[in-house]
DNA sequence: AGTGAGGCCTGAAAGC
DNA sequence: TGCTTTCAGGCCTCAC
């Protein structure tokens, strides 16, 4: 499930491979997603150069030389598959394809919750994807204090704060469960309960699992693989996720009385934390 | 306004 | 063994 490492991951992946190329075509074999893709999105991209590559949140956004750009979001099981030869095997799933000079870019999601639409230039920031879009993890104004004032008047639990896309954007469920451990804070803890210094903490412990995933190419769940096919590795990082009743990392308590790494359910999704460590 | 629940979607895993 | 149910989750909409 593609969080802010895995979409940073892919798309200098997309940058390595196609910036700078000539769009052939494009070929839909499904519009049905969280936004449909629009009648005339092949023909809106057709013969048009890529200029930008970038990421804005969990976006991917392609610039091109004709004022229009592309607005791709990989959802929870996306892959983009970057493949060299120009006759590409369709396999399951795959719903869009774009050709250009050098290689078939596919655009493979089982769940569909993801979308590619085109739109112009001009208008991406000011789109509904972006209105309410909080600050990027990177940007050099977020700080303790930002995640204070953002969530004084909060009372909910931390966690779910975390995966609120308009306080911070691209943490995702993994990543919001990995940081509160870095930053020993107990994820159901009230947003507004912290002291700065725990929001200090917590924005770079953020900042550092965050960067740990994109050096290391991103996480490999069961949904989720490398653009050109590989699979990622952080996986074998993740300190809480997914490690029910085993021993954390950092501590040395008896599992037999602590019970270990606990599994608890925010707002609809799982969290785990080590009972012992985060306070 | 803030919050929680429900829905979209499919495949893997668990349950019977 | 083979069927049915549950779960996973990013993000949006809706009701309170």
């Amino acid at each position: 499930m593609p969080e802010l490492p895995e979409v940073e991951t892919i798309t200098n992946a997309l940058k390595a491979a196609v910036l700078g190329q000539k769009i052939l075509g494009a070929q839909v074999f499904c519009r049905k997603f969280r936004v449909i893709i629009p009648d005339d999105f092949e023909n809106k991209i057709k013969n048009a150069r890529i200029v930008n590559i970038k990421r804005i949140a969990k976006y991917i956004w392609i610039e091109l030389d004709n004022s229009q750009s592309i607005l791709w979001h990989l959802g929870m099981s996306g892959k983009i598959k970057i493949c060299e030869s120009k006759d590409v095997l369709r396999e399951k799933h795959d719903h869009a394809v774009i050709m250009t000079e050098g290689c078939t870019l596919v655009y493979n999601d089982a769940r569909r919750f993801g979308m590619i639409t085109t739109m112009k230039t001009s208008e991406v920031l000011k789109s509904a994807f972006f209105s309410k879009i909080g600050i990027d993890p990177f940007d050099k104004k977020f700080a303790g204090r930002y995640l204070k004032e953002k969530l004084a008047a909060k009372s909910i639990a931390i966690k779910v704060a975390l995966l609120d896309q308009s306080i911070v954007n691209g943490i995702g469920n993994i990543y919001a469960s990995e940081a509160l451990f870095e930053a020993r804070i107990l994820p159901t803890r009230a947003a507004n309960s912290l002291s700065l210094k725990e929001y200090d903490a917590l924005r770079e412990s953020i900042i550092r699992v965050l960067e740990k995933a994109i050096e290391a190419g991103g996480s490999t769940l069961r949904d989720y693989k490398k653009p050109d096919g590989s699979m990622g590795y952080f996986q074998n990082m993740h300190c809480v996720y997914n490690k029910t009743g085993q021993q954390c990392r950092d501590c040395r308590c008896d599992i037999k009385k602590t019970g270990g790494i606990k599994k608890i359910v925010q707002a609809g999704r799982s969290t785990f934390y080590c009972p012992v460590l985060q306070k």
